[in-house]
DNA sequence: CAATTACATCAACTTTAGTTTATATATAAT
DNA sequence: ATTATATATAAACTAAAGTTGATGTAATTG
């Protein structure tokens, strides 16, 4: 996919800005974006194929995070994440937020690495 | 028109990088690209619409041209514009060249301002 | 090893973007 | 005035991108 043509897209962004505080697994943007997991995953894959995030596997997850390796795509990246007003994302990072509580025992965080369940966990 | 959505088509962009030497009137542009008129249009105003380019209507002809005025804009184009391979518009540019030549008098130019006839002039 | 979880992928469908042919409009030439 | 030129716009069509629901796969748990 085109460069250009990945950025083109509201979804995209909203997952760009999510990825912006650190890497995620497929099921905690398809909760922050209250979306279906293949149309997040559809979305995932173009970003990844135009270079601006990159994906860790690891066990039954997939975390997603930003790849800044290329300094044009990166200079992109800062833009789109700079230019992009924060009421945008801020449900997302609201849902995001309950869930990843949620995954946490007792306040005390457990790396999802550790973990059994990802989602509703 | 995105801003990104705009440069994620490789007419616009071919558009932009015969612009990139001066201002063109739209048959110019047409008889470059060799596509139809409004085809070209279609793209001219997508192109003005993300502020790529803007316009100077002079008698019959509107005159398209680069437009830097958005300091942004203005980095993408240079960045787009240079990554563009010249193989992609050298033949954008031969039927120009053509075309702006039999524009000409006698080798002289004559301006598309004091011209009764622009395509085929 | 049967059931569950996380994710990808596919086929069918919907939506959006791009193309084409025809036509409208404005200016200018005759 | 009539005709021709330059460009825009609209309607019908085609193509590309995005969405959805179903299914596949691999790892994980019980």
């Amino acid at each position: 996919m085109n460069i250009f043509k990945a950025l083109s897209e509201e979804t995209r962004l909203r997952i760009l800005k999510l990825l912006e505080r650190g890497e995620l697994c497929v099921c905690d943007i398809v909760t922050a974006l209250d979306m279906v997991q293949p149309k997040v995953s559809f979305h995932l894959a173009a970003l990844k194929e135009a270079g601006f995030i990159k994906d860790r596997k690891q066990g039954k997850w997939t975390h997603y995070s930003l790849d800044d390796s290329d300094f044009f795509r990166r200079f992109l990246l800062l833009s789109v994440l700079e230019r992009m007003p924060e009421e945008a994302v801020s449900k997302d990072r609201k849902r995001l937020g309950d869930f990843l509580q949620g995954k946490t025992a007792k306040g005390k965080f457990v790396p999802t690495e550790d973990k059994k369940r990802c989602c509703g966990g």
